[in-house]
DNA sequence: TTATGAACATACGGAGCGTATGTCAATAAG
DNA sequence: CTTATTGACATACGCTCCGTATGTTCATAA
C-alpha cells in the first residue's frame, strides 16, 4: 500500500460517505437514515460527516448531485442516436422514465429530494436534466419544428408529467405492462407541442 | 354553555387537531413540525393526538384526507362552469395551478405527501382529484373527443405537468409573471391528447 | 350504585441530530 | 531540525422528539 496524498484521502473518504448514503436513503428514505448507521457502514463516524458535508441537508445535496450527473450522461446518450433533435427529446424523456424507475432515483431525487431541498430548479446545480431539457426544446422552437411556447415551461411540464408517470410505473402491480402504456401517452401529450401540420 | 354530546366534542377535539397541524405542517414542514407544539397550539397534548389518529403519520393522512376533499369541492365549481366537458377538463387544470400555489397545499400535498405517504394513488382516499380527471378523460374518449389512450396513463401525466407548474411559478421571482406561461404550455401539451381533426 | 370503557393527560425510555471538544498527522514557519 | 499550526477526523454531550406505558376523569351501562 502506497502512501496516499492527502487531498486523495479526503476525495476518497467523500466517496465512501456519499455512496453509503445513497444506499441507505435508497433503502430507508432520507428521514428514517441514521447517520451513525450510515457513516459505521462506510468505516467512519458522524464526525467525518458533519466535517465535509455540513449537515445531514449537505450530504443529500452531494449525493443528488452525484446522480444527476451520472443522469445527465445516460440521457446525452439516448439524445446521440436519435435521427431527429425531436425523436431525441422523445428517447430521452423515455429514458428518463425509465430511470426513474430504480428505486435509488425514485426516492432521493423525485420524492425525498424536493420534500427536504424544496424546489428541484433552486438547488446549486441547477438540476443538469432540468436545464438540458430546455435548451433542446428552444432550439427546436428556433427551428420551428415546436410550437413558440416558453422553454422552460414546457420542459418543467414535461418533467412533471415523466416524473408522475414513473411513480405510477413504479407503484403498478405489473410495471412491465404499464410502462408502454405511459411512454405512448407521454409522447401523445408531447406531440401538442408540435406546430399544427397545416 | 349547554353540555355537548360525547361524541360532538371527539368531533371538536379531531378538527382542532387537525386545524393545528395544517398549520403547522404547512408553516415548517413535516418532519419538522413538532408534536408537542401542536397539541399545545390546540389546546391538548399528544395523548389525544395518539388516541384519535395513531401516530404522527396518521395525523398528517387525517390533514390530506381534509385538505383533498376541498380541493374536489373547487374543482367541481371549475367543471361545472365550463361549456364543453372538454374546456372544463382545462379549467379545472387551471384551477388544479392555482390552487397548487397556495404553500399550505403546496407543502402538504405535493412535497410532504408523496414523501412520507408515498404515491398518492396508493392512500386510503385514493386521491379524489385524481380520480375524478380520470372519469373525465375516459369520458371524453368515449364522446371520441380524445384520442383512445390510458385515460389514466393521461390523468397522471397531466397531473404530473401541472405539479410541476405549480412548483415553478411557486418558486419563481415573479409569480403572477410566468402563471400565464405555464398554463399556456399547460394547455398546448393537453391538446396533444385531442383526436387529430382531419 | 357500581363497574366499565372511552377520551384524554402524564411519565418514561430510546433514538437521533448538531455542536463542542479532543486527538493525531501533515505541512508550514523559523 | 524543531516547533507551531491547521486540516481531518473521532469522541462526548445535551437537547429535542417520537412512541408507548401508565395514570386519571367522566359518561354511560348494568
Amino acid at each position: 500500500m502506497v502512501a496516499k496524498r492527502r487531498a486523495e484521502m479526503v476525495e476518497e473518504t467523500r466517496a465512501k460517505l456519499i455512496q453509503a448514503a445513497r444506499k441507505a436513503f435508497a433503502a430507508k428514505g432520507y428521514a428514517a437514515a441514521s447517520m451513525d448507521d450510515l457513516t459505521a457502514d462506510a468505516g467512519l463516524t458522524r464526525g467525518a460527516l458533519y466535517h465535509n458535508f455540513g449537515d445531514k441537508k449537505g450530504l443529500l445535496q452531494a449525493v443528488i448531485d452525484q446522480i444527476d450527473a451520472e443522469m445527465l450522461v445516460r440521457l446525452r446518450r439516448e439524445q446521440e442516436r436519435a435521427e431527429t433533435p425531436w425523436r431525441g427529446l422523445l428517447a430521452e424523456y423515455a429514458a428518463y422514465i425509465e430511470m426513474a424507475l430504480e428505486p435509488e432515483i425514485q426516492r432521493i431525487m423525485l420524492l425525498d429530494g424536493p420534500a427536504v431541498l424544496g424546489d428541484p430548479s433552486q438547488w446549486p446545480n441547477q438540476n443538469a436534466c432540468l436545464l438540458r431539457a430546455t435548451q433542446e426544446i428552444q432550439a427546436l422552437i428556433d427551428a420551428g419544428t415546436v410550437k413558440p411556447v416558453d422553454a422552460e415551461a414546457a420542459a418543467r411540464l414535461l418533467n412533471g408529467a415523466a416524473l408522475n408517470a414513473s411513480l405510477w410505473i413504479a407503484a403498478a402491480d405489473d410495471p412491465h405492462a404499464v410502462f408502454p402504456k405511459a411512454v405512448e401517452a407521454f409522447q401523445d401529450l408531447a406531440a401538442g407541442l408540435l406546430r399544427a401540420e397545416g
